[in-house]
DNA sequence: ATCATTCCTATCAACTTTATAGGAATTAAA
DNA sequence: TTTAATTCCTATAAAGTTGATAGGAATGAT
């Protein structure tokens, strides 16, 4: 399961997709309000995103958030791991957020194979899913 | 992420496996010492899987679990499911343990598509993935 | 009887999730 | 210069989940 935070961080960047153009920034509130988001969770989620390049703000009566990085590159798989940490269904076969098991022989394990296959067929579809393409449901 | 109980349930299962036709039944501190599981945790997840009818249990001083549910055909999927709950990434896109998204409009949600084909690409591994088949480290 | 096992319930500490509170800093405009 | 509305920041907290452990009851072979 990915969190409910990452869930509202994909909304709104969807919502700022659609607004990209615009010539003022989009305010949080308007976010929130319209995406069904709690308004001051939103607001941290948004501050994140800033700190990881996705956005830029702007303070003030006029200020709001707009995206700068190209919702074409976007991708799910980052935005996840941005916002849950690692994808992987288990520590040792993550590929960013790779742990060891400290109770088993990683060499001879059973268990490792199959969640490696699962890791790699979720990945195809969240590395090749931005949030541009999202809008097309297809 | 799947859970450590969930690991350590594999993992049981397929020492389990190994020991399918000894003439004695194995022990859990057997298992809890082999695969340096906690054994009181243990204790609690076999007699899990001995509710979900994967195990049998006989008590005493010559006690002991024994699987009763052909590895071929216990599945991780399954597995899974009864000891963790969904595996789908989203609760509306689960097919087992279905929840709606209360803040969204589930007919025109944008994100749905993406967790559903990923939901599809994890199953067809998992569901194809049985405790005998792990042996087979293919 | 004894002894080693499974069975059961309750509890618990640590962590994570999902927020909220309260205000500081900033900015445009009245 | 004041006001109003925003973003920014830190701290806090309630609820839920995870990963166990405690303490003993029930069972069954010897």
């Amino acid at each position: 399961m990915i969190s409910k935070k990452c869930k509202y961080a994909i909304k709104a960047l969807l919502y700022l997709a659609d607004h990209q153009f615009d010539e003022r920034s989009v305010f949080s509130s308007e976010i929130a309000e319209k995406e069904n988001i709690p308004k001051k969770f939103l607001e941290t989620i948004l501050r994140e995103l800033r700190n990881f390049k996705l956005l830029q703000s702007q303070r003030g009566k006029t200020g709001g958030y707009r995206l700068i990085k190209n919702p074409d590159d976007i991708y799910l798989s980052e935005l996840i791991r941005m916002v849950d940490g690692p994808i992987a269904m288990l520590p040792c076969v993550s590929l960013n957020y790779y742990a060891s098991c400290e109770e088993c022989d990683e060499e001879n394990c059973e268990i490792k194979t199959v969640f490696e296959k699962v890791r790699d067929r979720t990945l195809e579809v969240l590395t090749t899913t931005s949030i541009s393409s999202m809008k097309n449901k297809v």
